[in-house]
DNA sequence: TAATTTAATGACCCGAGAGTCATTAAATTA
DNA sequence: TAATTTAATGACTCTCGGGTCATTAAATTA
């Protein structure tokens, strides 16, 4: 009958990123304006007046769920696109692989959905979504792209639009599990969905002896 | 300096359609809940209490933006893979150009990056729309593609995931015109991209007569 | 163990916007 | 042209949630 004992940690250490995980959780299921910020609190284990020590609003909040965790891993994918010996097919399956280890199995892979719900709103978050990962992204699949056809693998076409035909059943892939995903009876295989990309790719792109160009 | 004369006019027919119109254009930049409705009334050239005669609330609206148009244009699709002679290959373009012309030069455009944003607050309307448009979709892409692959037209893969690789570029392409790509510096031609997403698929899907299938 | 610092709390304030309704006036009818 | 109907209005209420801050208590220092 006694009231519980409050019982207030404190760790000031890990705190932000722990609000930060379940922003992302809250903004990539509700969308930013009907997730309210004392829920965010909640799951961070946390009291709402304890969030704003850590950020100053609602729309800084959010700036820091985008920009948390891109940058490291479009870094490693460039590296890996200089190191690259081989074909530039293969090159576009590793770029892949790692992309889907390291965002699309995590809690990074919402991202995607939310920019896109949240670009009009957010016009300067946007503009950094877009020059910092869009941008670097395109560029990694434009220059296996080149390398390809100067190489006399691939057969040519536009590389820019090219660029966005093959990225986007890549998005699409992370937009729609975060969306009407949900709601189809039988979810597919991410993992064959990729693969069948791939051999779409691989038999689509390539310099075919007989057919004639168009 | 006198006041200027109210003049209100009296269009009970025209109401719901001009309401219906500037709701989904509002939803789409703003998202859902950052879009006012008095806003919305005002962009009809009506008053906030006038919409209140035309539709419950604001989720009302919201679902009634949703079922718009979208029904014709499928069954016009269905009507014309029926009645198709011809390669498959010619089939899946034919459904295409229907497509583009009716929705992705219109603004039902917006719609999919709508239902993509609001897909988690609405569960009822992502089903229904999940159901009658996404799976009547799926189920075009379906046949053509079975038949395709009957005839020896296309080379074999599972059928439900191809589905999706094909159409996620289709939908991408709305998905980013009405978020992220208002901030790409030069936006690209949807001609050139669902063309050379077309060249893609029909020497992706063909069966090659010296490549071994994988 | 007393004094000090600061992480954490949650009751509170306040503005924004959804939804209401008494009033107005355009159209219609008598 | 007077009476009636109803489309349209916008001032109003009320709830919800972003943001504040005086208070509490955990950690740290003297």
């Amino acid at each position: 009958m006694s009231a519980p004992p409050p019982l207030r940690k404190r760790r000031k250490e890990a705190r932000p990123s722990e609000l930060l995980a379940a922003a992302l959780d809250l903004f990539v299921e509700k969308g930013y304006a009907a997730t309210r910020l004392e829920d965010v609190a909640k799951q961070a284990g946390v009291s709402k007046g304890t969030l704003y020590l850590y950020y100053a609003n609602k729309e800084a909040l959010f700036k820091a769920v985008i920009q948390e965790g891109i940058v490291p891993v479009l870094a490693e994918n460039e590296l890996i696109a200089a190191q690259h010996t081989g074909s530039s097919f293969e090159l576009l399956g590793k770029l892949l692989d790692n992309w889907w280890n390291k965002i699309g199995q995590t809690r990074l892979a919402g991202i995607p959905k939310l920019m896109v719900a949240e670009a009009g709103n957010f016009p300067d978050v946007a503009q950094f979504y877009y020059e910092n990962v869009i941008n670097r992204g395109r560029a990694l699949v434009g220059t296996a792209l080149e390398r390809g056809m100067v190489s006399g693998e691939f057969r040519r076409s536009d590389v820019e639009t090219t660029i966005d035909v093959i990225i986007a059943p890549i998005l699409m892939l992370l937009i729609w599990r975060y969306s009407i995903g949900c709601f189809q009876e039988h979810e597919g295989d991410p993992e064959q969905y990729l693969r069948i990309h791939m051999n779409l790719l691989r038999q689509g792109l390539s310099k075919s002896t007989e057919e004639s160009q168009v």
